[in-house]
DNA sequence: CGGCATCCAAAGCGATACTG
DNA sequence: CAGTATCGCTTTGGATGCCG
């Protein structure tokens, strides 16, 4: 299993906090649990639209460690898992929307491939 | 030379913000350029500590290709090159401050190396 | 259904040497 | 001084297959 290595040391406090919800599948797996209570893993999956199991699972687990989110697992049959935000995690939806309105201010709504720029995250986190 | 390439779709504006001010070494370089006026080449290289010039060199060429940055060569003796924000690069400082402002909430002063925490990011863009 | 393990390819980056 | 060129290592991540 790939798992990415936290450093443990910093230079600066932008990079603590991109450590945390930057990458290549983070903010956007964020963005998309952002607009739910919770979420199951085959709806984030299908939400995320072309990320592998192995980099879906490692982002997962990575945010877990970091109580950004939270997973609970229900043994009925077939197995039902439920991914939601923590309170800690929550704090990150106003950074995200900074972050994303400087976003809309300099960018296209043909830069973005699908849905997500308009009906989306145009209004993430209202 | 390594040049990395933007892709050209996002999925997510996030996604897109930091592709402009994320990665290893930006989110650091445009704290430190945020500070001053405009810097050499040389002065950002210290303040970075550990970066090489190959690096260096590319995250400064690609802030320059999203007009973040500005360059500005003087033919001196030795010659004399002065890096500064763009009016678009200022507008990133508010949002790397709302950034760092949720780090210095979630992290502790011992996880970071050197001076950059108390004596730089506590009062970033102030 | 919700993952994990393995293999492999590509990207990112550091060290070194060199240049106008 | 302010970079550029090249090499090779390390990290990242996609594809595939398997499992409880």
């Amino acid at each position: 299993m790939y798992q990415r290595k936290l450093p443990k040391e910093y230079y600066c406090t932008v990079d603590y906090a991109l450590d945390i919800f930057g990458g290549k599948w983070k903010p956007r797996l964020l963005c998309i649990l952002g607009h739910k209570k919770s979420m199951r893993y085959g709806e984030i999956k299908d939400q995320m639209e072309n990320i592998s199991d192995a980099a879906l699972a490692d982002s997962l687990k990575e945010l877990q460690q970091q109580d950004i989110i939270e997973r609970k697992q229900y043994n009925e049959m077939p197995i039902r898992v439920e991914y939601s935000l923590t309170n800690k995690g929550k704090t990150l939806l106003p950074v995200l929307n900074t972050i994303s309105n400087w976003a809309i201010k300099n960018s296209t709504p043909d830069m973005y491939k699908g849905m997500h720029f308009n009906d989306v995250h145009k209004d993430l986190f209202k």
